[in-house]
DNA sequence: ACGCACTCAGACAAATTGTCTTGGATGGCC
DNA sequence: GGCCATCCAAGACAATTTGTCTGAGTGCGT
């Protein structure tokens, strides 16, 4: 059973974004990408934002010299996929099909995209012989 | 600009849920199903849930015989598409490609779905010409 | 030992959400 | 018309969520 842990929040997604681009950075690092003007609560905040984060799974924190380091424990690709399957789940009755139908109509893919999409199934298939 | 007038919440999803099957209910018709134990306060839950989803262009409200008969503004397929789209501006600049690529790749395709796709991929491809 | 930056835990207001109460209007029916 | 049940509108309410902020401890290097 997939352990639903809540979601992301806005603030807290930009964390997130943050974290994505590598680095391990420490929370001063974040916050001062974060809130340029630099308040001093704003530490604070971003220290917060990480806590229910880690709480809830999303983030990993590593010591070092006397600080927190901190790196991602998703990439966007699993939370995607995580909003997909909540939207599946409340409006589908967890099938994900009605999501891709509604997207293939909905999105105006170029010629591009759709011979990709093509390839893309066809891999899959190949590997599933 | 589209209004991007919030979102709707559980309890609000449940009352669309029994609006989709049509019928135009009433108030009452909405209590009975949706809290059957029936408890007296429970018309009014429903009745402030359906305000709600009014103020927000969701439901659409018409007076006969005194009372008022409710239907869904918008059907599943257009909440679906709402969602995504959530989803792809906070995830993915608007772009909703990567949640198709996400999906393929996510969703056991069953060799019939991923005819189905296909087919659907062509009609569109025949109606762009 | 001192100061400085960091950490931890919690307080806080605002907004959201589901529920419930009240007071008043409306309609049918005798 | 008069009565009654049913309906409606508007708001109060507690619980939860969310972003922010405060205060007091802790550890490091110099």
């Amino acid at each position: 059973m997939v352990r639903r842990g809540k979601d992301v929040t806005k603030a807290e997604l930009a964390v997130l974004q943050v974290l994505w681009k590598g680095g391990e950075p420490s929370i001063r690092s974040l916050a001062d990408v974060l809130y340029p003007g630099g308040a001093a609560s704003d530490y604070a905040t971003v220290q917060k934002l990480l806590a229910r984060l880690e709480k809830k799974g999303f983030v990993t924190r590593r010591r070092e010299g006397g600080r927190n380091l901190y790196a991602a424990a998703l990439d966007r690709d699993d939370l995607i996929a995580r909003r997909l399957q909540e939207t599946a789940e409340s409006l589908c009755e967890g099938s994900l099909t009605p999501l891709l139908t509604n997207l293939v109509r909905a999105n105006r893919l170029s010629s591009e995209e759709r011979l990709r999409l093509r390839q893309l199934m066809d891999e899959l298939e190949e590997r599933e012989d």
